[in-house]
DNA sequence: GCCATTTGTCCAACATCGTAAGGTAAATCA
DNA sequence: TGATTTACCTTACGATGTTGGACAAATGGC
């Protein structure tokens, strides 16, 4: 296979935060950060999983079980890293995702670039 | 519905393909548009109509039948334009993809700037 | 008028991805 | 021991992506 097939956009937002996360990257952790990179909206914990699972058949990521540690409630994580595979589709998905927002903002920029710098964020009835 | 949806990443090529063509956005042209934003990715056209009849539901666009044209099998198109909830839903999903862009890019750029920019940069401008 | 060709739309069916809801397990602490 | 905390996993379903081909309307040559 020569190309990754692309990736969803929830996928990508999981790289995304796994790439971020680097050795802290497990379940939970990775669900409050793509939380974060996802903005306003709820995402729930299960989203997380499956999705991790996908991209572990799929080769993109790879997962091993870690030690419990000291805390209360501190069992065993499985933490989770970034395959060759996973980061190239990653890198491929943001360069499209890239080319298509200068796209969008070159043209935009020529018709409003105005209005719609000084409207950014609120609620327009 | 104070907030539309997210997109789907094809039902955004599409919008975009739509934004680009203005006048001249019908079925077939939509998808060569689509097929050029794409990559090297074939797209077929099937899966245009499909989701233009989606996003149509969705009132993020909406159509109406031309009249034929004298041309060789010039017949009558079903032309597209953007409305006002299309438009901004193709706003908020620029924006939040925008977002992932610049994460990414600031990730990588801290461990490999130059060997990345180096296969990419004169593409990607 | 036929019929091949060109341009164009549309649908059914299946594959993949996104999401909600709830269940299971292992650790600490009183 | 049982309550609490942290964490993982499964199932099921809706939304989106994709294929492949059917159908329809125009022209142009005969």
């Amino acid at each position: 296979m020569a190309r990754p097939d692309s990736l969803g956009q929830f996928e990508q937002l999981v790289l995304t935060a796994i790439l971020i996360l680097l050795e802290d990257a497990y379940g939970v952790t990775i669900h409050s950060k793509v939380q974060e990179l996802a903005g306003p909206k709820a995402v729930s914990l299960g989203a997380v999983y499956v999705t991790l699972d996908r991209l572990e058949d799929k080769g993109l990521v790879a997962s091993w079980m870690s030690d419990p540690t000291p805390e209360r409630g501190g069992r065993a994580k499985r933490c989770y890293r970034l395959e060759a595979l996973g980061e190239r589709a990653l890198q491929e998905s943001a360069v499209a995702a890239k080319r298509i927002w200068d796209v969008i903002a070159e043209v935009w920029g020529k018709e409003r670039a105005k209005e719609w710098g000084k409207r950014w964020g609120k609620e327009a009835g």
